[in-house]
DNA sequence: TCTTCGATTGTCT
DNA sequence: GACAATCGAAGAA
């Protein structure tokens, strides 16, 4: 039988976001509805770190928006963006420090079925292969912004998933953030797992 | 109040 | 590779 997942502490997300970024990598993103449960294994994240960092929302200071970013670690912030998309963050530092780190993409573990039925028109390696792409997977959207990610029964948790090894994560500069000025634009603060699905899946039994 | 634009995706050339 | 979709937040006026 598979051994119960733990949750993630929340001192995980009180790490620099540099490093939460690089050690979410793995870990299993979870969105309970009802009695279902939709999952999937994060491969890309991307850090961003407060005020100073002009890729980041908080770049012009607290808003409406943009303020579950400035509250406790280990919360989601989730945004709306391009009149159609929504994107989910794992809050991390200490409160009034505004940094988070983006999913990007993650590899589908649990709910396939689910998935599948809202996902008819394309593949399923590509059903969460970009950050919009894996909220529309797995049906997260603003109603759950501010959620707390390490509640043990929490609709929206991130709980353990699999170990990928160090050399297999590969960091590079974050993507659509043209507007950002250097040396914010270049930093390699995007990470990514260089794993095979087939991998992954044999990793999970 | 008005204008601009986005941490993207999908389609068309 | 270029660009439309689509709308609320943010900043300017």
């Amino acid at each position: 039988m598979k051994m119960k997942s733990p949750i993630r502490e929340r001192d995980f997300y009180l790490q620099p976001v540099v490093d939460v970024a690089r050690a979410l990598i793995g870990k299993s993103l979870v969105h309970q509805i009802g009695d279902q449960a939709v999952a999937g294994i994060i491969l890309e994240t991307e850090a961003y770190d407060g005020e100073q960092d002009q890729a980041c929302h908080a770049r012009s200071g607290k808003t409406k928006r943009n303020a579950v970013m400035y509250g406790p670690a280990g919360h989601a912030y989730i945004y709306f963006t391009y009149g159609m998309h929504w994107l989910l963050n794992c809050v991390t530092g200490s409160e009034g420090y505004p940094a988070a780190v983006l999913i990007r993409s993650i590899h589908p573990t649990r709910g396939l079925e689910m998935i599948a039925q809202n996902r008819m028109d394309i593949t399923p390696a590509l059903w969460c292969d970009g950050p919009a792409k894996l909220t529309r997977a797995l049906a997260i959207d603003g109603t759950l912004n501010g959620c707390d990610l390490c509640q043990k029964t929490g609709v929206l948790r991130v709980e353990e998933g699999i170990t990928i090894p160090e050399e297999l994560i590969q960091a590079a500069p974050r993507i659509g953030i043209g507007y950002a000025s250097e040396p914010w634009k270049s930093k390699p603060w995007r990470f990514t797992a260089q794993m095979l699905p087939s991998r992954i899946d044999e990793l999970i039994k």
